[in-house]
DNA sequence: TCAAATCAGTAAACCGTTTTACTAAGCTTA
DNA sequence: TAAGCTTAGTAAAACGGTTTACTGATTTGA
């Protein structure tokens, strides 16, 4: 590239002394017909000027970008970081590349992220996001018509595509072992907002403990943050009542808790037996190991990204919904209740 | 948007009686000269046709999209993540939105990004992955002008704006702060192949050992995958050692070496002292807390984004390097040898 | 009062590709 | 040998914006 002259097709073309139209052609691999000569030209050309085309020019003529959005809602938290991750590795083989947007709490990001996805950044649209999903549903399904695959919610009322799990089964299960184990009083930290897959959740840990002929004790529930500072503030509440078990909504929260009994002398699975959900891989480094109910994190990657690669090849095909299943992971920070 | 056709900006000015030059203008905010009345058709129309400009045709011609590209080696690494967290808390503010690219050990994404970057996608670029970094840098700088910053690597061969930390006295404290609880044999968990950066660390750990007369012992050197798993590995074969400290190469893999001493029902500090680097923020939930070199990750995003801002508004400017300090941060899993 | 300046708005060029529809030359084939 | 088919290649029209340079009307200023 000289001066400021940005290298365009044109120049490919004129150094390698043949049109425009036959450069990109075979530049896209479409130029079958020309002799090996002129392919040869065009590519030496190609590569002495180090030409690549303008991916706006492109993306403005040929409406066909391979990348497409995920949108998680905090990049730290392990679990949708290796979601995003999986996405990744599904998406890639299949010749589609991941965009990765993490919401974390930022108003501008959604209005950035509608934006982006209503101007046709994006082949399609992965959305992880509980909290942003329905804004962005909204506006992207009714105006603009982005393929999008849903997961990690469970609205029913969403006609889109979807792979969820059994939030519902998962919790009961999860619950129920705590019981099995002769667990009675049994705090949870929750979210001071429950998404509805998050309440399908906490259904069946109700279910639970019904099976059981108990009631899940009002005042042994604790709102806290997401994340594991929430699970750290739970902590010193529940050492002040008469829990013996404390379910967490997921890993992440449970490793706050990890290290609120900790710093309060408490053990587990001795004095407290923990659960979580997701099985992070940050799980493995824990101290006991956590039980927790393991969600398949690599089978969902690659089923929303085949779901959406389907989507976007047959725009017209019926909506689908996946459940895949979940697996409970016992570890050893449950024991007996003695 | 009616039948199949996409809203276009000829669309609302027709719609608002108007001309597309108009409408253009008063959308990008450079229609003072406007009447208010015009200015209110204008965004009348918009919204009732929920017009949003197209991304490729802007960027075609603007040549201005306000995306710039953040590469990490790995998302599921802490640091990279949070550093990820920073740039984007830093930029948006500034109008700028950051897209996470994580290399993630993925060949074909490195020639994706340098595909997209020499496209023109990216107004500028933060280069924090040491390893991929090499390559990026070469093909970019040559050919295409893309403003660049670099960080997290210490080649001092490269003529870029850098925000760097000074890697051989961070690595001098905090193996200086060792030594002055008296231990003597050390060892080492540090990555198979180390980058730039990581050679400077490691400069810096021998001149704290030359400091006291001592020499980093060989055989207490452990050579392992980056990550958590290569601190459980590690952790095996040092107990099989006289090491009374070990310091690994950064927090994620003194997790794991946590892990691996508790399997082996070591305890630390009481039989080893550990330490790691970067202050990553799971290090709260780690018990005992981790005695670390703190990065000051926040600064770190501020910076970056601060240098590419000015790279990009003034090409020409002078190049910048700027380094940070680290602090120590002193946690329970150091003591001073009995 | 009339030239100059301001105002409100617009036509058209341009950005760098892809793709459609065309052409001219050479080759079949009956 | 002429009509038709390949072959190898090209000209030009999109794509959907932004921006430059212009215009005609009104206001200002001396």
């Amino acid at each position: 590239m000289k001066g400021n002259h940005k290298t365009t097709i044109r120049d490919v073309a004129s150094k390698a002394g043949i049109s425009v139209t036959t450069v990109s052609l075979i530049l896209n691999g479409k130029g079958e017909r020309f002799s090996e000569e002129t392919k040869e030209k065009v590519h030496k050309a190609q590569t002495e000027l180090d030409y690549y085309p303008d991916y706006y020019a492109r993306g403005l003529v040929g409406q066909r970008t391979n990348s497409i959005g995920v949108v998680i809602p905090d990049i730290m938290n392990p679990f949708f970081a290796s979601l995003g991750l999986s996405v990744e590795q599904a998406a890639i083989p299949k010749g589609y590349f991941p965009q990765i947007f993490s919401v974390n709490g930022f108003k501008e990001n959604i209005d950035y992220f509608i934006e982006q996805f209503a101007s046709g950044t994006q082949k399609g649209l992965i959305l992880a996001a509980p909290g942003a999903s329905k804004e962005i549903v909204d506006k992207l399904s009714t105006h603009n018509n982005v393929p999008m695959v849903l997961t990690d919610q469970a609205d029913l009322n969403i006609n889109d595509d979807r792979v969820l799990i059994d939030e519902e089964e998962s919790g009961e299960k999860i619950a129920e072992y705590i019981l099995s184990l002769g667990h009675k009083h049994v705090a949870f930290v929750i979210p001071e907002m429950l998404t509805m897959n998050l309440v399908k959740r906490f259904t069946g840990y109700e279910k639970a403990f019904e099976k059981y002929s108990l009631k899940i004790e009002k005042e042994l529930i604790f709102k806290a943050t997401f994340g594991p500072e929430g699970g750290v503030e739970a902590a010193h509440k529940i050492v002040q009542t008469n829990a013996t078990a404390i379910i967490a909504i997921n890993d992440d929260v449970a490793m706050g808790v990890y290290k609120g009994l900790n710093l309060l002398n408490k053990r587990i699975p001795e004095d407290y037996s923990v659960v979580g959900f997701d099985d992070i891989s940050l799980n493995k480094y824990l101290t006991p190991s956590l039980t927790t109910m393991a969600q398949p994190i690599n089978e969902i990657g690659e089923q929303v990204v085949r779901l959406l690669i389907n989507r976007i090849k047959n725009p017209s095909s019926a909506k689908k919904t996946i459940i895949l299943n979940t697996k409970l992971k016992i570890g050893d920070s449950t024991q007996e209740l003695i």
